[in-house]
DNA sequence: CAAAACAACTTGTATGTACAAGTTATAATT
DNA sequence: AATTATAACTTGTACATACAAGTTGTTTTG
């Protein structure tokens, strides 16, 4: 992300509150401001780039929308441990309760590939193309498989990212970690499919099943990046949760 | 909705920009600034509330960030037909395509009776103490039955509303502009499962065939107030798609 | 008459200041 | 020693001002 703005008369123009943010949030990304810790005060922060706290407070806003940090009247500006949950990705249990662990087996690629027209969105021109990069996981959850993932990127749009590389098992953790590179929606669709053989041979449950089929476009920070999901999950056991704010 | 505040010390406090955002706020939902036309300018609003364009700013911000209004650099603030979408309401078809209408026939209700313990949610002791409000609808597309809604609420923080008195049918639009109450956020489960018989002959198709299984609770702006729903979606034939952003 | 310049409006960014409200550690009091 | 007051920090609200950037209608200019 940039702190230089197109303006529409053709002109690009710095904005003071764009240059906190972005270096704020590097500094987030990068963990040199790490998870549970304060920011430094608004006055500080004042100090550092020679402005008032109404240019640091409307920075601090806009990192507060995005997720990075939580503020406390009295305290300061605590940075928060992930973004706000995107998709519909808590499996019950999961949330909250600690004994309940998910693991994650990375079980295909990372490879390059074609595309696959499983995919349920249109993919741009400059996807098309690319190829691209596939990789297929499971996730356990007390040592039983609930859901199957796959996943694809544009490969021209971003390098091969080996799975020993996946920090803490997740890819988006990588991203923001490695790449600076921030989820910022998602658009799903949502099916109710009896479960193919191959489904239910990784899931472990009868064929025909009921199975909930998402398909996932992540729209990202990185101008023409999205990646792409198609997960099938054992909502019998393992009911999917998800809530919305505001 | 009280521009009042209870702090910390016990006292209440009015917060200026509260103010003027409960105030355009009901304007909006009553009507008076209609859909589509343009707030007064920040600089009108100063006048009418003696104050600056900070604390006009901060209340449009507020109202922005609620979803009832969008800003134009140079234009105004115009007022948005509704709210943010929340859940995971838009059928594929619906969503922008005309060319499928979405009709909804309240099949049962409103009506008084017990909680039904289907409620995938915890109710509150408030809750548990009153009966509720029940009423049941089909959504139907081309003609044919895709989703089959079974809603609840409790029916000591709100009067029974009659389907006739549904807002062009829209139970969540006759909430906002005959009581000023707003979904502020839903949690919701989601199973697949096989359909009932019940629900087979509901969406018209077999029995055991898969169907998504949604409960959901939405909170809303009224301190205790919360709609319970169970929807059975024919998602084969009509796919439930939703997007997030940021 | 058509294009360019201008004026008058809108929202966006930024500076500077002041005080209120909440937190925390320390000092004074009981 | 336990409680209370205080001081020094934090973020929250609010005022007043100035100019930049975008939109729109009017006036001037070629």
């Amino acid at each position: 992300m940039s702190n230089l703005v197109a303006v529409k008369s053709g002109k690009i123009k710095n904005r003071k509150y764009h240059t906190i943010q972005d270096y704020i949030r590097k500094r987030i990304q990068t963990g040199k401001y790490p998870v549970g810790s304060y920011l430094p005060s608004e006055n500080e922060i004042c100090g550092q780039f020679s402005t008032t706290r109404t240019t640091v407070r409307k920075a601090l806003d806009e990192l507060l929308k995005e997720g990075f940090i939580e503020k406390e009247q009295g305290k300061g500006s605590k940075v928060l441990e992930r973004r706000k949950s995107l998709g519909l990705l808590t499996v019950k249990g999961f949330s909250g309760a600690t004994d309940h662990e998910v693991k994650t087996v990375v079980t295909d690629g990372p490879k390059v590939t074609d595309w696959d027209p499983i995919i349920a969105f249109a993919l741009t021109e400059e996807e098309k193309k690319s190829n691209c990069v596939y990789f297929q996981r499971v996730r356990y959850i007390n040592d039983r498989p609930v859901v199957l993932e796959n996943n694809w990127y544009a490969n021209n749009e971003l390098p091969l990212i080996d799975s020993d590389a996946f920090i803490a098992g997740s890819f988006f953790k990588t991203l923001s970690q490695k790449h600076l590179i921030e989820v910022m929606g998602a658009e799903q669709e949502l099916k109710s499919i009896p479960a193919s053989k191959e489904v239910a041979k990784n899931l472990e449950i009868q064929e025909g099943s009921p199975i909930l089929h998402i398909s996932v476009r992540f729209r990202t920070s990185k101008p023409g990046l999205n990646l792409y999901g198609d997960l099938y999950c054992n909502t019998t056991d393992y009911p999917i949760r998800n809530s919305y704010f505001l």
